[in-house]
DNA sequence: TCCTAAGCGAGACGGTACGTCTTGTCTTCCA
DNA sequence: TGGAAGACAAGACGTACCGTCTCGCTTAGGA
């Protein structure tokens, strides 16, 4: 990756730690990236395309990741969602952007693109696992799960109550397989 | 309601079947209401507050049709969830506000609002049927299945296949109620 | 004339004492003017305009004092570029101009702008004074004059050696008026 | 002088007989004269310099024709303007930068530029041929008249009427000759 | 013949101003 | 007296251009 672009990247985290997304303007990201207007707008449409390009970068960290994982032999439960370990990692790491996400107003944009994020991540895990569709359509399963593990993140960042990773990963396995096996028999 | 925050409200959807929310400026509201914009601003904060005061209205829609239905007698299962019907019914009348929602750009502050409506619906229906906590901590329970309800509502919504109410309803009683029974025995 | 127009012109105005023409942003002439953006973009369509509308104002002044002093009896010398003592002192006045005048960068629109200035008002008097065309047409006389006009009162304007008013009048009307009588006898 | 100073200033001029001075960039330029953008700001401060550099080469072109015809013999009225005759004959010819000049907006310089250029030459010869001063100041001299020619020459080159550089001759010297004389005697 | 050095094209970059747009406040004026 | 009309200050936006800078490529002269 460029320089520019990995100063543009490390600019917008820093600065959405601080406030929401909608209250950034181009002007703080590229005077804090020390970068000039037109080199920014020469790499990225607007912000919004900064912040997406970041989670097409996590996302291509995860795919990698759990094609590794599931290379390794394992049960198949524990194959399935076998990406879950790391993605809440990641999660937990960068837990000093959630003030940022819990409003509606500037988080909107940063939920949806974390919610894409899940669904595609979790489609290439429920469509390599089960490759043929049942009664329910796969889609449906990919969405009801990728939703679900979304609305638990949400909750687990903002608790006030700290709950493990371990702790979380296993909440979400216990409501997420059975629901995969009732509809996928 | 007042009538100018009909009009208002009857302007913001009208506009919203047209293009994007970040598109809409409040002069476009404004103007399409017939309202000064002083007016306005005497009802509202913002556009965003306009548009979250109509899901507000939904939601209290929702609420007593949930209580209506909960005094009619049932099996737990059929208890259980009972606002879905009238929710996708709801859903499926608005399906032309849908280009305005798939996009993350203008779309995002839409989806939020909806998650968090459903996210409430889910509470009440939940608290109410399983009163005493088991290992799974109720709250998450909640939110994995509204985020779960969300994102086959999106999908059914922005899917090219038409796919009835009863159809998408029966999809989310099949993935919905083993993930709860699982975590509440 | 409106106020915001008004507090403009005295903020452009107050701005060229300091600094070139062309190293005033619009930035700064609305901030002294304590003017938004949109609104001086509203009154003008940039700073070249404004500067122009200046002009045009010390126009109409020049020419309603023009109406006038050839209203009083005088001879036909004195009645000839009466408007000259109303325009050097007017010129002394605004004196501290000059340094934004002198450079070729900043200084020639305003220079474009004085020039043409001149040529309309001693286009005015002498087509009053002289209804009928001779050998040389009209308006070569006109832009002889006006020219050399303009050539004076640069040079008197940025000389060092102070030259009162009068004495360049008199300068004026000795370099001019025999061109005018050798091309209009 | 160098290639690429000719192919920029072949470039420049090229392009200002399409389009205003202010609005052709530096960009234009460097692209019609294949050169970089590095070498451009090697061999210029920036385009006004260049521009500038343009009429510092007709200057000396039009010196070297001066002290030509000084050098041959004449009456005192035929020596002095001398110069005149070589300078409208240039004009003529690249009476197609005139649309450039007429505007305010980005002719303004050139028109500064060419003044400018008046006025140096006209002084070399007023010093020339007036060794001593009279009642009025050699230099008051030199700018009226420059003047008056300034505004002879951009109303014959704006001129619908097409007048011959003969004429234009003949008209200046009818409108300079009694100034000067009536200034010097 | 090789090698160094200068001159240049290409173009990325930080910086700045532009003119447009929208926001939320405030004032005026009409019904 | 309430609300439509709209003027306004504030400020972000995306675009354009500037002048600086760093790359390699070319080319010519000296060793």
């Amino acid at each position: 990756m460029e320089r520019t672009q990995q100063l543009l990247q490390a600019a917008l985290l820093s600065l959405i730690k601080e406030k929401e997304f909608d209250d950034i303007s181009v002007q703080e990201i590229i005077d804090r990236a020390n970068v000039g207007r037109a080199t920014f707008y020469a790499h990225y449409d607007n912000k919004e395309d900064l912040l997406e390009s970041g989670f097409e970068d996590l996302h291509s960290k995860l795919k990698e990741r759990q094609s590794e994982a599931r290379a390794r032999k394992g049960s198949l439960d524990e194959q399935l969602f076998a990406f879950s370990q790391h993605l809440l990692d990641h999660a937990d790491e960068h837990r000093d952007i959630l003030p940022s996400m819990v409003s509606g107003r500037g988080g909107a944009l940063i939920q949806h693109l974390l919610r894409h994020l899940l669904v595609r991540v979790v489609r290439e895990d429920v469509t390599t696992m089960m490759p043929k569709a049942g009664a329910v359509p796969r889609e449906a399963i990919v969405q009801f799960i990728a939703g679900g593990l979304y609305g638990l993140m949400m909750w687990w960042l903002s608790g006030k109550r700290r709950m493990s990773v371990d702790e979380l990963d296993r909440l979400f396995r216990t409501l997420a397989i059975p629901a995969v096996k009732a509809a996928a028999p």
